[in-house]
DNA sequence: AGCGGCTGAGAGACCGATCTCACACTTCAT
DNA sequence: ATGAAGTGTGAGATCGGTCTCTCAGCCGCT
């Protein structure tokens, strides 16, 4: 494919070597001039600043990484950048590392596990100083597990790895779930529908154990009719609402697993002519733009979003700068919040 | 900050010295095993193989760069990897990128001038094979010229430099809006109110050219009490719509530059009880979700986002392979989807 | 037999920055 | 005066992989 043509001539960059000699010093000298370490003298320090200021020295990270083993690079692997909470992660990860000169580089698993393990290698043979992954799966995680024992710093975020000794940043998924459901079991609904996604990421997992757990506790029966499978995008979303409500005894309430499920059912709802809250009450995991913006507005459970980020990254540089204390787990508790999508049933109805 | 700390123990890996001792042969015979190139014997290539297996050999990419001058790396940098705009098309390169084994690493400006040029400077310094780069400002543009003049890959997206000789893809941002404003002018309108963001992103300017020539081609005059100057955030775009709508003799049509300012422009409308279209005609550039998401559902300038980060890819792996012809700009046309945020407005009205 | 051409493999240079080590020179205390 | 401690500098090793150069066989051809 585009592979390694002819290498493009560029201009050959500025070495020390060449500051070096313009400063009339060893290469040495000039190293200590530039870096400021070990016994430089005062006369040669500044002809070789001036040297290195007059040729445009800008070091070879690249060098210096080789020599040191490790490259000023952290690596991020969500599980799809187009995700509106990854993207937020990103934006607030690169944030926090701006201040400790790293550069962040981000390469999206697609949720596939083998597209994973491929990133991670390649990460790896980086020499990175250490990454932050969304887990695209709770399966096979050998290759997670090897990076924690050859002592890469590693924080996991959203996802949760049982057994995975490093760090993790999540949210309560299974608690938010239960609240969710809760709510709607106190507001009457009995047939309450979930739309969730079958992959193994721990998060849709926790939820829908969440929404179980709520079910169990207020004596109802978990009916199979009312739980629809669905990938993570609008378009599944839509079909698996559509099957879920052209059956007669149709649900009464719903709940969808993160905020394109949402969106999805949202669509579907609207194209069946079932009316939000009238019809069918709607809840769903993740705040986002559009839970604003029908009429009424969508109930959700939100996730501090803000501060995974710059949580995981502080953990993580802690790791970077050697820290050995025992994993730390932080799980960040989630909030219902309230709007307009939730109707009391009468029970005569349900 | 938090800066080197004591180096944290990382295992060593493999190396080709390794292998080499393992299998029994030179550093450049294994390296040639390894790497299939020159004359390599049977024996020592099957047992070089058979080594780096059982040893788990990796590679260390940055020694290999260090040696050929180059990372398998290209950089990105949008103006803000939030804005679904940057996220699709980011995600976009690093597909493309991925089947040319090079990996993405993006570095958001945040629309900050000086943040660029420390990117640039960065990325510059890891030997990156080549940038995609979305310019935060049209003012100064030395450190782009700069790459350019040394041969660094480069190719501009989405905002296009004038007299910058590097690639560049970009969309019709002035005959979008022109088009966008024709139509509102076709269907009676008169006082078109305009928010736009006063930086010095190109795109920004060019949209708000295209409404100033459709102004006027229909003999309109250019109003200032009709155009607000709004950060690209949907908090400014609300100040600024109020601001718009609560003159008297009040516009009847409003054109948006972003999906940002389009959707706050909506909030304040539904605020102030001001119904699209009935009372105002609305027009956004860039399409997005919530746009089929309103009743009615927004008219809209969209862009072919899904052909920007592949061509730029393209483009820029050809530059990576050592292509010199002149450079290429590839202006996509934009696409009027018009749903039902424009109404006919009488003219005795107007 | 002798020579050119091919295959196979090792020694060592090299990429650029850093770091250790050795050496020279200064200063100070004994 | 002499050694010890402190200061400034350069030579060279090092990181790991790649690549050139050299050399040794081996083939076939004249």
């Amino acid at each position: 494919m585009a592979e390694d043509g002819p290498p493009r001539a560029v201009k050959r960059a500025v070495t020390v070597k060449d500051v070096a000699a313009a400063a009339q010093v060893s290469r040495a000298t000039a190293a200590r001039a530039l870096n400021g370490y070990g016994y430089v003298g005062d006369e040669a320090a500044r002809r070789g600043q001036e040297a290195a200021e007059r040729l445009g020295y800008r070091g070879n990270r690249i060098a210096q990484a080789l020599r040191q083993g490790q490259m000023p690079i952290v690596g991020f692997v969500p599980g799809d950048i187009q995700n509106p909470f990854f993207a937020r992660v990103a934006h607030d990860i690169d944030a926090a590392l701006r201040r400790s000169r790293h550069s962040l580089l981000i390469a999206s698993s697609d949720e596939s596990l083998v597209q994973e393990q491929g990133l991670l290698d390649n990460l790896r043979a980086l020499n990175v100083r250490g990454m932050i992954v969304a887990p695209a799966s709770e399966g096979d995680n050998r290759h997670l597990a090897r990076l924690v024992r050859e002592g890469v710093p590693l924080v996991l975020i959203d996802r949760e790895l049982p057994g995975m000794e490093c760090d993790s940043v999540t949210v309560d998924n299974e608690g938010g779930a239960h609240e969710a459901i809760g709510l709607l079991i106190a507001n009457g609904h009995r047939r309450i529908a979930l739309i969730h996604d079958a992959s193994r990421i721990a998060t849709a997992r926790q939820r829908r154990e969440g929404y179980l757990r709520a079910l169990a506790e207020a004596g109802l029966p978990a009916e199979d009719r009312l739980i629809a499978v669905s990938q993570s995008t609008v378009e599944h979303a839509i079909d698996a609402t559509i099957r879920l409500f052209s059956r007669p005894e149709r649900p009464t309430a719903l709940f969808t697993v993160d905020s394109l499920m949402t969106t999805g059912a949202l669509l579907a709802l609207r194209s069946m002519g079932l009316a939000v809250p009238r019809d069918v009450s709607l809840i769903g995991f993740d705040d986002f733009d559009l839970a604003t913006f029908t009429d009424p507005q969508i109930t959700v459970v939100a996730q501090p979003v803000g501060q995974i980020g710059p949580l995981a990254t502080k953990m993580l540089l802690e790791r970077i700068q050697g820290s050995d204390e025992p994993a730390r787990h932080v799980r960040f508790p989630t909030r219902l919040i309230a709007r307009g999508s939730v109707a009391r049933v009468d029970f005569g109805r349900a």
